[in-house]
DNA sequence: ACAACTTGCAACACTAATGACGCAAGTAAT
DNA sequence: ATTACTTGCGTCATTAGTGTTGCAAGTTGT
């Protein structure tokens, strides 16, 4: 059993966390993300070192493994939704929003890959807003193709999922900057790399 | 220490291996795909339990479980270059080369998608067959540029990149008819799903 | 029929990882 | 300064997974 002498998580309690107690959550967050990234088995024990802390830290901070995961993928699922809201995809017109969420959401999965590949989380709450972002997501492109920018006769599902995967392969590209690898994704989307000739 | 009692893994030996036990290898290898693409962490017992045999027969046919994977990979990467071969995309136009590469690729990566993700093995022979058919690719690719059906400006490493991607999404459609998905998956990666307009 | 081979089963040893606990030392907030 | 909280360290228990071995029973090929 898990009885724990104080509060586990992030967000399980209102209570208030002393500022040292938030900066080892923080940093532990950050380690799991760069150890779990390389290597999605690593142990507790490797992610402790990374965070700089010892072992039992992590288990008072995360009651379990799991917890610790579901908690990387809560934090990194407002980082994500915080980036599309802040390009406000609702009021900008269709092409433009496009570059925009695209560049937001780019430097957010740069720096949390690895929990957002984890987006399938039993938290209901992780779920809603992951689910809310793909209807934003569809939003966007139904738009999109009253406004012409898209084409008529594909699949919204195929047109998302396309998306996510030249994001998801722009990501990897650690070296370029943000900017031009939107570019490049919005740009591949949008025209693909052939000429058009010979279809 | 490994120490056997009779020979391990497929191709490690010349001798003649008895038709039932290179059912249960096959058998194995066939489970252990199916259950690792579900669960990368699945246990040798769960593998040996879908392959309908006991776990001690897996460690007797695989001395260890990296043995097993990299068996894994031997086996898809073998399909995956007879794939490429098939279609003879060094003696078709490069249309014609695309649309036959990928429908024979597609096939084979449903079948065998975990295993082949497991590309980056030490064997040196599985490297060296994913480096030809790297090869193979840029290759084609260049042809099609020469031949104004790929655009010139896009990086070849991009391109590839962005064709595995797509074959990678479209392997996870495991309804659709394979011809379709081949289709689709061109179509997406010379065109895009713009229209064009407003760039 | 016979020899060689293969499998399942039961048992075993070993390891790595997880999680819990108490205590001493240190830090934050009042 | 005092109180409450937090951390590191050492230690322990438990579990799950891995890999090995011997043997009886069954199968394959000749």
């Amino acid at each position: 059993m898990a009885t724990l002498s104080y509060p586990v998580g992030v967000s399980e309690t209102t209570r208030v966390m002393r500022s040292d107690a938030a900066r080892t959550v923080r940093a532990i967050l950050e380690a799991a993300e760069r150890v779990l990234s390389k290597n999605p088995a690593a142990s507790m024990e490797q992610i402790a070192e990374a965070a700089g802390v010892a072992r039992t830290t992590v288990h008072r901070r995360f009651a379990s493994r799991e917890a610790l995961v579901d908690a990387m993928a809560a934090w990194a699922t407002r980082k994500f939704a915080e980036a599309v809201e802040s390009a406000h995809p609702e009021s900008t017109p269709p092409l433009v929003a496009l570059y925009q969420v695209t560049a937001s959401v780019l430097k957010v999965k740069s720096d949390w890959g690895f929990a957002m590949s984890r987006a399938l989380s039993d938290d209901p709450e992780v779920a809603r807003v992951h689910a809310d972002v793909e209807e934003r997501c569809d939003r966007l492109f139904r738009r999109a193709q009253a406004a012409g920018v898209l084409r008529a006769d594909v699949d919204t599902g195929w047109a998302r999922r396309v998306y996510y995967a030249l994001i998801h392969e722009a990501a990897q590209s650690r070296d370029a900057e943000p900017d031009a690898l939107a570019t490049r994704v919005v740009d591949t989307l949008l025209r693909g790399v052939g000429t058009g000739q010979g279809l």
